[in-house]
DNA sequence: CTGCAAAATTAGACATTTTCTTTATTGCCT
DNA sequence: AGGCAATAAAGAAAATGTCTAATTTTGCAG
């Protein structure tokens, strides 16, 4: 699998590469910390000093929407997101609020399709609520 | 088993049941509708006309905490809540908004336990996004 | 190159949801 | 009854996300 630059991955996903919508992209594809909106938002306004909130905002609906990242809920304060598009699993520590990835040959990761009642699935999300392996240690150690 | 009343529900999981208390507990118990705060807040309201959001949401946390209900992050902008506490998934429909419940003879639910790397989760939640039957049927018919 | 139309971006006001702080009330125990 | 701890109320406040209107940029045609 070659990898491809963001410049490519957003026309891949048909969405116009601005400079505004390659900044937040990159952001994503180089800080797995699942940020959110607002944390972009604060680390990209020291490049480019005119970005408004809107933007970020409008641009990662556009990335949701054209499946370039993908929006995670786990957080019940705040929406986050994620560069990684392929199926996998999230575990929200309670302790830290850290989120991890969890790659789908370690959980069990349910797949989108036709669901009984006949309701039709465009994706799942499986997400864990709990205490990460620090946490447990800094807790044990207490 | 035995269905046990609203006020041993409460008792069994040590939470001293109140008038508003047993009212949320009771609302989420009768209404499988997955409501948000503020609609607890404004059913509740005509029957107890002092009661104030800040004891709604005060009351859902301790419900959660003490296992007697459950909150679901699967909406972007609200958090709602759930009175089922056995294992299931949920489905929300994008289009119409609702919730719906899946029990978990029908899909395959992750449960709670120890996971790859250490981490420890406390519960399991499976989240599907999509269109609902009656949602697709009215697509269709247009 | 110049001008036009469409798309993208900006700034700030706005709306909504949730939390915090303070005060009042309730219920229980002696 | 009096006192104490827990619970609830009210409104202010914070945080997050959305909307609107105006400006800037882009792509294209002449």
């Amino acid at each position: 699998m070659t990898k491809i630059s963001t410049y490519d991955y957003l026309l891949e996903h048909r969405v116009k590469p601005s400079v505004q919508r390659l900044a937040v992209m990159e952001y994503l594809q180089q800080h797995h910390t699942h940020p959110t909106a607002d944390e972009i938002y604060v680390h990209l306004v020291n490049k480019i000093p005119t970005l408004s909130k809107t933007t970020v905002y409008n641009t990662l609906r556009l990335l949701v929407e054209q499946g370039a990242a993908r929006m995670l809920t786990i957080d019940e304060h705040n929406v986050c997101f994620d560069a990684m598009v392929e199926p996998h699993a999230h575990l929200l520590c309670t302790a830290c609020g850290t989120v991890y990835d969890l790659p789908v040959d370690q959980v069990p990761v349910a797949a989108p399709g036709v669901l009984p009642g006949g309701h039709v699935a465009r994706e799942a999300s499986l997400y864990y609520r709990g205490t990460c392996a620090d946490c447990l240690r800094r807790q044990a150690g207490n």
